[in-house]
DNA sequence: TAACTTTATTCGGTTTTACCGAATAACAAC
DNA sequence: GTTGTTATTCGGTAAAACCGAATAAAGTTA
């Protein structure tokens, strides 16, 4: 046992950054002693970590397949430290999450989250999906909030909760009054109408994308927006007609300022889901975290 | 992260002790050194994890709480140094055993488990039910294969291979004929016959007892033995009947130097359990084990 | 092409740490 | 008391961790 987690810390933060100088810096020490620390660390095992090509420290073969080890293994050193120095049962926690997921449930999710962990620093990252899954993947999310489907075969996904888009106008529309006096609207309805959307890439348009398959290509879409804030005021001011998730509706539609949509042929339930990589240490904290979400799933 | 993995090691071995001598011993360092290393952790992290009661140094409280997750993390730290020294997937694995699976089944596991890690050395304990057990407790084994039915909170069972006792005889004995002409005997025939079992206290005749309950107090007992290998001479010495785990006869019975009795009316049948501390770090080893184990249950 | 910047490594020197051996103090058994 | 065992303390030494400066190699810009 001659090797030393410091240098644990050395070879994980240089394998972050591919970078020996920015990962000294992070660790508040001199360029030379990141060097060799790496440089004991390698000889220790009798092992290259990294292919030195010009002056850029290349991750190889053999170092990509320790990582996944020795993040657990710091993860874990870090975790023991934490409940060893503050008494707590939960070190800090990082999150990411997609714009609507990150506005309106993670919110909740963080506040119960701390009332049960009163000293244990949260993070919480907002993103889209495909930039939260890299994080993940490279370690610098503990663990992800997302809408839209993935496949990886280092990501866990955990299904979460189960949302659904809402179609909705502004309560003056004409199809506001067809809403009220039949109970639904038609697929005709959604052909006629002007849409204003979320741009295409985002969770919320690829669920509205599938929902809508076959009358996709004679929509008139008016408008794309990036914030589901802008989209439901451009609703309210009569621009045209909107479909987000529920979740950031509730309470548009309580007041009474839009008015929810049905369209009883269309399927517009979608799956959120928490990923984390797979070989990533547990620590309490993020277990703790995974319960308090499937709780929350069911009584939100 | 200012604390070693050596520091770690050194109250490990401290704790498994709970003498700072022989820990400084295992770890082949002088006292002085197994004692500042200690007063550094413990300073580091600002806690006492020992009472000094007189030259004692008692576990207390705190200690108790941290020993597993330091256990986990050590082992994990090893792992890691045993993956990166030898570019062997499996480390060391320490096994522990009854007398009975020890001797029949474990082997021929051990067998398979080398075949599929030869670099990795295995070391077999045999020892009765209560004294793996504890050494599970204590860290001192990985794994334990066990008879008997056991609970404690710290222990994880796993349910692995079903095992059935069996009831034999000298070939020549007359109930050798009776069951030969009517194929099986009755709870008469029981009561008639002499008995050489194990002693009490062993898993094998805790399950014996409890198939043959009722019938218990009237049972002529005239031999206790030890060892199963003393039980089957005392049969084919004609010295009564005995009682034990198929898996320590089949041989005899295929040689035809003992008779199997098949007693129709009692439940011969017990679940062999592995035993694993719930708190322990599953190493590749470990795991393999366990998978193999499993897989041989179903064609052993 | 030349000058400049960025980057990892090497080197000399200093501070810190890890460790040993011996001495010490506290306790237990005889 | 005497003896043996045990953890801790102390002085000293060897090893290490680390820094700053220098260096060499590789990009980048003029």
């Amino acid at each position: 046992m001659r090797y030393t987690l410091r240098q644990l810390q050395v070879f994980i933060a240089i394998a972050h950054h591919q970078n020996l100088t920015r990962a000294a810096d992070e660790l508040a020490m001199s360029q030379s002693a990141a060097s060799s620390a790496l440089k004991d660390f390698e000889h220790q095992f009798a092992v290259q970590l990294f292919d030195r090509v010009g002056k850029r420290l290349q991750l190889n073969e053999q170092g990509r397949l320790v990582r996944p080890r020795a993040e657990a293994l710091l993860a874990q050193a870090q975790d023991f430290e934490q409940i060893l120095l503050r008494h707590a049962e939960a070190g800090p926690l990082n999150v990411g999450a997609t714009l609507s997921i990150g506005n309106y449930l993670a919110v909740g999710l963080m506040a119960k989250y701390m009332a049960e962990h009163p000293d244990a620093p949260v993070r919480l990252d907002v993103a889209n999906t495909r930039q939260i899954a890299d994080k993940v993947l490279n370690y610098e999310l503990d663990i992800g909030l997302i809408e839209g489907e993935l496949n990886h075969p280092e990501l866990e996904m955990i299904p979460w909760h189960n949302d659904e888009l809402a179609v909705f106008c502004h309560p003056d529309d004409e199809l506001a009054h067809k809403q009220q006096q039949q109970g639904h609207i038609d697929d005709s309805d959604l052909l006629a109408a002007r849409w204003i959307l979320r741009e295409s890439g985002s969770g919320t348009r690829q669920a509205f994308d599938r929902a809508l398959h076959g009358l996709l290509p004679d929509l008139n879409i008016t408008l794309e927006l990036q914030h589901t804030e802008a989209i439901k005021r451009a609703v309210e001011a009569r621009l045209g007609i909107g479909c987000l998730s529920q979740i950031t509706l509730t309470d548009a539609f309580r007041r009474g300022s839009l008015v929810h949509l049905t369209v009883p042929q269309r399927d517009f339930s979608r799956q959120l889901y928490m990923i984390v990589h797979r070989q990533k240490y547990r620590s309490a904290g993020i277990q703790s975290w995974i319960e308090l979400c499937r709780n929350h799933a069911l009584n939100p």
